[in-house]
DNA sequence: TTGTATGCGTTATCAA
DNA sequence: TTGATAACGCATACAA
């Protein structure tokens, strides 16, 4: 049972200042080590410090803030947490953000447009310095941006990006990607290949069909319409898994013939690869499969998942750096690029592909 | 190109003071819906918040935080987010949070000590209210806590809890799980079962092989000690998968005989199964495997995972709540208590589990 | 029904 | 080398 608590106050610098003997201005600049300081005699320094320390005194963040306008927080919101594709970012962001001493303030919009906007003036309100926006499809309209770059917050968004627009981006390379996996598959022998594209509202979808496309036509690879599928579009990260099985199922059952599965992305890969090993076709033996992010379950899925690697972690820490270049720059009234980076993605050649074998997979 | 931007002032209640032609005191009251505004003339009201919209007014959480004391955020804490276990954790708390409107400081700790203290000395410089330690193991000793009780600050941990301590926690009752898989097992016919237990670490160990000792001996199950192993300590999360693969090897080399795994967690489930797999024996028809926690992936795996569901998203909500009774009870001079929670979790019974054939696994 | 004044904990400017 | 003072934006006690 808590007692209703006399919380002991908080010690302030002025606790600080009349304990040691001195002005709380004085107080400031040695905690602060600010320019002064090089003129405090040593001796007050010690007092100080020492004073400082026995009375456990910790700087109030909020007045400081008020004072100096810089929050020293940036805002980081998310479309939705429970995309596998976010951990790896989260931990990049972080990272980076531990390194320059700014804190994480978290937001989750359940892809929801009022949720998102809502968040984003909670953000406004607490003055956050900067923003990071992961997202990999688009709800968010104008004026939003607008919001945002009139108050000349930095921006960084993860995933996707804003034609012409005013706000920073990191992306994979997404059609560079797809290239990656289709010449891997092609190189393998792979010809008759079943292409799962991604839903039209995703904006990696284009990129990586492209890419495809363009391989094909280089190389000869005939591309049979009648093995190339689309995703729906759905608002749940995880649902690609059951379309990648459904649409598996369906290609079995019309006896289809091939010997490849290339996915849109790992979850649908996994939901394929479970439709054919249902089936009793074989992974990679008779039929391989390639993913696309490579998610954490990808490596430990079986069979492992040869897939494209989005370099999330860097991705994040990239997205970081473009906003805190931006803080520095407005700092120093210097003026700073709006950066629109593609990441170099990474082929991971795992367990779920292999070169074709003579007998083909016949259903 | 971005210009060195005339930031354009944000606007304070001073301005819509002004603009509006009232005090900032009666702005105040307005805007706030103070007790006072009762007292206000309907005709003044509709003038200032007019204004306010018209000017895009925009309340500064810091200046309303240094006045109230209240900063309206709470710490989240995680010792490492990259533990599948994390993500629904975490939309469980950002969901509770935000119906309280209040905002997460996300803090990841990379199972590093010094990291953690670090991020708990921002926290408390930013005034959390609150705090949420994620965490299943524990390398936080007395005086942190100590620091957070003087402070008063309600805590709460989800996935470890201390002893006798003044500390909220939430679990899941490990007992319990560890029990329900076993028993489903059992029903199936299984005998002959390999136990891979967690490491000594781990908080969750011992009360999971408790429960397994007690059905074992409520039954009648003999365990037999060629059969029982355990995971060695590790920092990372995503480690069990290899254990489990190679202890299942290792098993399956010495040509020990046993039909089922009950693995200490899901990602050493699907370590042993990805090595029964390999070795030829087919899961479940020859051997069934259970896992524990029902990570995002378990669904996915192939063969579907048999596991205990913790239920995180929930886990995640209710210590929320507990924090936030605290942080009432306190403004309201309240008493509380510190509640130590243990969540009942839920088979889920997949694809990885089957009755027991005639045929056992031969190796 | 509304306005004035004060202080929250800092930091920066100026004076001593 | 140090101290007094003001100001950041807001909310409240008190005055009008």
């Amino acid at each position: 049972m808590k007692r209703p608590s006399e919380k002991s106050q908080a010690v302030t610098m002025k606790d600080v200042a009349t304990q040691s003997g001195f002005s709380p201005a004085t107080v400031s600049i040695v905690l602060n080590n600010a320019p002064l300081a090089r003129y405090i005699a040593p001796a007050t320094k010690r007092r100080i410090e020492e004073t400082a320390k026995k009375l456990g005194y910790r700087p109030n963040a909020m007045a400081r803030f008020l004072r100096s306008k810089r929050s020293h927080s940036i805002g980081v919101l998310f479309f939705d947490i429970t995309d596998p594709f976010c951990t790896l970012i989260m931990r990049g962001v972080e990272n980076a953000l531990y390194q320059a001493s700014y804190l994480a303030i978290f937001a989750d919009a359940h892809n929801q447009r009022n949720r998102f906007e809502r968040y984003l003036e909670l953000l406004l309100e607490r003055h956050v310095e900067g923003l990071i926006v992961v997202a990999n499809w688009l709800f968010v309209d104008i004026h939003v941006l607008n919001d945002l770059s009139k108050r000349n917050i930095p921006s960084a968004t993860i995933g996707w990006e804003l034609a012409g627009d005013n706000i920073s981006s990191v992306m994979v390379d997404n059609e560079t990607g797809a290239r990656l996996a289709l010449e891997h598959l092609y190189q393998l022998g792979h010809r008759k290949i079943v292409f799962i594209r991604g839903p039209k509202m995703l904006i990696d979808s284009a990129p990586r069909w492209r890419g495809i496309q363009k391989f094909a036509h280089g190389a000869g690879l005939e591309i049979d319409p009648g093995l190339v599928l689309q995703l729906p579009d759905s608002l749940d990260p995880n649902s690609s898994f059951e379309s990648g099985h459904r649409y598996t199922d369906e290609l079995l059952e019309q006896k289809k013939k091939f010997t490849a599965v290339m996915a849109f992305d790992d979850l649908t890969a996994l939901g394929a690869i479970r439709a054919l090993t249902k089936a009793g076709v074989k992974v990679p033996e008779q039929c391989s499969v390639t993913g696309f992010d490579d998610v954490a379950l990808s490596a430990l899925a079986a069979p492992s998942l040869t897939t494209v690697r989005q370099p999330m972690e860097a991705m994040g820490g990239l997205a970081v750096n473009i906003v805190m270049e931006g803080i520095n720059a407005a700092l120093e009234k210097r003026e700073w690029n709006v950066v629109n980076q593609k990441m170099n993605p990474e082929l991971v050649i795992r367990d779920s592909t292999r070169a074709v074998s003579l007998a083909g997979a016949d259903d």
